[in-house]
DNA sequence: CGTTGCATTGAGGCAGTTCAATGGGTGTGG
DNA sequence: CCACACCCATTGAACTGCCTCAATGCAACG
């Protein structure tokens, strides 16, 4: 068995033992297929489930009476989304299908399994939570305080990083299955200005943005452009600690008799 | 000894037993005080501590090199702040007093020993972190779709639900010792226009907003200005479990022998 | 009693919105 | 294979919410 999205970026903060990868693996036992635009889960309804992305995009987004809508959050392949919601009873926001998904839902439950037994999954867990919140904080500073073309700058290079952790990314093209109106809803924005920000950077030869891919032209002037300011942000693990030598439990895998234990190559 | 902010918060989500309640305690064994307006820790700097906030309010705030500011969270006595930052090397923001505070620092290395020993905590802490995430997409929701008015009454309406939480709070008065520039760096605004929303908001009996605290003069009116649409946020804890019988092990409490274990009434 | 920090108010400007029409690509049914 | 529908992107014109700049007020404090 190959390792999945969720496997590799875990695996890549902190070498994973045999029996942390069986619990991650143990999450993506119940596929689920979307058509792109689904909601697979909607706002305000009762949540008990989270949801690791395996195959295509989607987004959370707000929406408030009067139709407004706000994109909180994409998720690509390797995220475990829905967490946001872990807190609460009922769903702050919708989760949709962008691009035609595969998602694996699991019960939130499942997460004191990692937190009584697998301590150093609980330290990654929080890692990437943070670095989650790290993304909005960012986003929160775009909105609040960046013009338009900035953002739009922005946007791409947080998309173009967070492939790279994902799946492959070929250097100068970024995927992007998002249409102007997801844009706009995510940076706040509406669809006509978007399209009026991106006729200007193809004017300036900075990017190239079609529906499906951006083609990066001048990536030092996008950088400069999307005044980025963080830089510094390299990830630091270092400090995650903890019994590597876990063994895999009847309790670990508990409700999921059939974890793909058997099938794992022996050693690591 | 009295129950600290934090002990309290923590307390209110799953009832703690003496040893979860000692290590919290330990996590408040160095307070420090910091004058208003003096940086607690400054963006790009080395970052290995987390704070817990005693008294007080403080603020995270991102500036670039233009500098434009944009404050991002706003803290509350019992807060754990600086989680945002565990998962990297350097701070993404500065992290200031706005009150004369006691925050008390720890390193994060401490947040091992609770993954290891301390489970249910572990949950907690998620669970915090996720309600802290649920603040930030709200706001996010109110940079990028509401205007200036429904801003200001969505963000009392957040500190007062907040409050409520950490400390007491009167039913019509709620505390507020931001300046008009602290509310324009929170909600993506000028300290200009803040003002004539205030202003407004006075004039149309709403709201009476001053520098030190805000009064709220018709509640009815103000959840319909701030256009709140998550009323059914209830927090849902039920899924918590985990050994509650935890004992206090040397390790739990490694670095900090003097924890305030012995002083801990015997029962619960 | 001047200084300092914050709040208030006015006038003018602009980034981004709203409304509305047009174009272009893609899939579907006749 | 054409015709139609649908969705998305594009463009223009007029409008507006908020910003910028700048002056004034006002309270606290040494």
């Amino acid at each position: 068995m190959t390792d999945s999205c969720l496997v590799q970026s875990y695996d890549r903060i902190v070498s994973l033992s045999h029996a942390e990868k069986a619990f991650l693996h143990s999450l993506e036992e119940q596929p689920t297929d979307f058509n792109a635009g689904d909601v697979i889960a909607a706002q305000a309804s009762h949540c008990d489930q989270l949801f690791v992305v395996s195959q295509g995009w989607c987004i959370s987004e707000i929406a408030d009476d009067t139709g407004q809508c706000q994109i909180i959050d994409v998720h690509l392949p390797g995220d475990i989304i829905g967490t946001r919601e872990v807190a609460f009873a009922r769903r702050l926001s919708t989760l949709r299908a962008v691009t035609p998904t595969t998602v694996c839902p699991f019960p939130r439950r499942r997460l004191n399994t990692m937190f009584r037994d697998a301590p150093r999954l609980s330290g990654v867990f929080v890692l990437i939570a943070m670095q989650r919140e790290a993304i909005l904080s960012e986003r929160i500073f775009d909105l609040g305080r960046r013009d338009a073309l900035a953002r739009v700058c922005h946007f791409l290079l947080e998309i173009q990083e967070r492939l790279k952790d994902s799946c492959t990314v070929d250097g100068h093209e970024i995927q992007l299955p998002l249409t102007q109106q997801h844009l706009a809803d995510t940076l706040g924005l509406t669809s006509v200005h978007i399209s009026r920000v991106i006729r200007r950077l193809r004017e300036m030869g900075v990017v190239d943005i079609k529906r499906g891919q951006a083609l990066i032209l001048d990536p030092k002037r996008l950088r400069v452009l999307a005044r980025k300011n963080e830089e510094y942000l390299e990830l630091d693990t270092s400090w995650i600690e903890g019994t590597s030598a876990l063994t895999v439990s009847e309790a670990m895998l508990d409700g999921f008799p059939d974890a793909p234990v058997a099938e794992q190559p022996p050693g690591e």
